[in-house]
DNA sequence: ATCCTCAATCACCAGTATTTTCATCGTTCC
DNA sequence: GGAACGATGAAAATACTGGTGATTGAGGAT
């Protein structure tokens, strides 16, 4: 399951795939309209799950693609350069699940793909971290094999963060997205399920604290 | 177990019934719909392992018998002509187990409902867990080869566990499927449910409580 | 129409399990 | 070396679950 990513930009589109390598997804960049339709008719596209697509294309601009795209069954998040109502409305108009605006913050990108992938039923279903195995469809965690008891909230914890790997969460958007924005209390509850996590999967090292900050998922 | 055909094109219809007759399926033609969802609506469908659906027809159209096919959890296939783009993202978006298209191999279509009855716990007669086997077509459920009497709704509940054994539940997917979506009231009547079934099938262990989420039943 | 029966739901409580807080100790970075 | 920050374990506070029995509601029989 790759991620189709349709950008021009050499510099944004290296940023994204290497985000997303780091996120854990199999990425598949392509620089101009026309090699990306190419691919969407000649190609087997089975294993394309999503496409991000810049509207402003060379050859063949976004909007074009869409057509090819729905053929295909792909998804389609579009990056969209500045905040123009127009393309917004064009895009989704046109069968976008999303869009996005550049520039855009990584975290809010995988929330959104993971979102658009879990509507179109191609959400993943296992995610893997060392020897660890998150199975979202049973809801536990294994270690080598073995079935790790995790309680509720170091379970959605460590999905949060694995979903997002190696992106660094602030304890507040953790605590705003765990916990939701009306809770009142200590950030510092967080440190206490990062610590469980860490030495019940022993993750002393794979989860970073970033000081000041919050903490990381790294693989 | 018949297999709904939703179809308004004769000769395609009879070409795929006969097909499937030949493959060892019953059959339940229907040409438009407006019949099939009086159908789905007033007779008995829970014979009904399967649909496919064209989804171009006349009076309604493919997608609006979604609803229907939903609430009496029959798994759908779609059949779309090649040219009809919008369909195929559409159609999986409202939540068919998949789509094939027109002019489609009948081996195919083969694989593809046999993937979709075995995914879905279909076509199956009988599910043993430990020592207990649930009959689908008796509507029996029996331990040690001696009958359990389940009330109608510790049957359906079951059932739904069991043929996604392993899978998690949460009390409002539970509730969703068995009572519908238009439910309203406790979630934690599905506890007293499943309290039952522990009780009356010995599954304490089997039937695993996912604090704060559902349940599960391991095998 | 009324009663009867049974299943389903609800309401409550006791027992657990989970989450949060707090105090203390260790570490890191100036 | 000191200050700030993070880790940890245990206690306190809170939330959740499972069981029980009462209540409701539907459907069938009289």
């Amino acid at each position: 399951m790759k991620i189709l990513v349709i950008e021009d930009d050499t510099a944004i589109s290296e940023l994204i795939c290497m985000n997303l390598g780091a996120a854990g997804y199999e990425t598949l960049p392509v620089y101009d309209g026309i090699l990306a339709q190419e691919i969407l008719e000649k190609e087997d596209c089975s294993d394309i799950a999503l496409a991000l697509v810049d509207v402003m294309l060379p050859g063949k601009d976004g909007f074009a693609l869409m057509e090819d795209l729905q053929r295909e069954q792909i998804p389609v998040i579009y990056l969209t350069a500045k905040d123009d109502v127009i393309s917004k409305v064009h895009g989704l108009k046109a069968g976008a699940e999303d869009y996005i605006v550049k520039p855009f913050e990584v975290l809010e990108l995988l929330v959104r793909m993971e979102k658009v992938l879990q509507r179109t039923g191609r959400g993943r279903e296992r995610i893997t971290i060392r020897d660890v195995v998150i199975d979202l469809k049973q809801h536990s965690v294994s270690k080598n094999g073995i079935k790790v008891n995790l309680k509720p909230m170091e379970y959605e914890l460590l999905v949060t963060l694995a979903k997002s790997r190696n992106v660094a969460f602030s304890r507040e958007e953790l605590i705003k997205r765990l916990w939701g924005t009306d809770y009142v209390g200590e950030t510092r509850t967080v440190d206490v399920h990062i610590g469980q996590l860490r030495k019940k999967l022993d993750f002393h090292e794979v989860i970073r604290t970033i000081s000041k900050t919050g903490y990381r998922l790294e693989s």
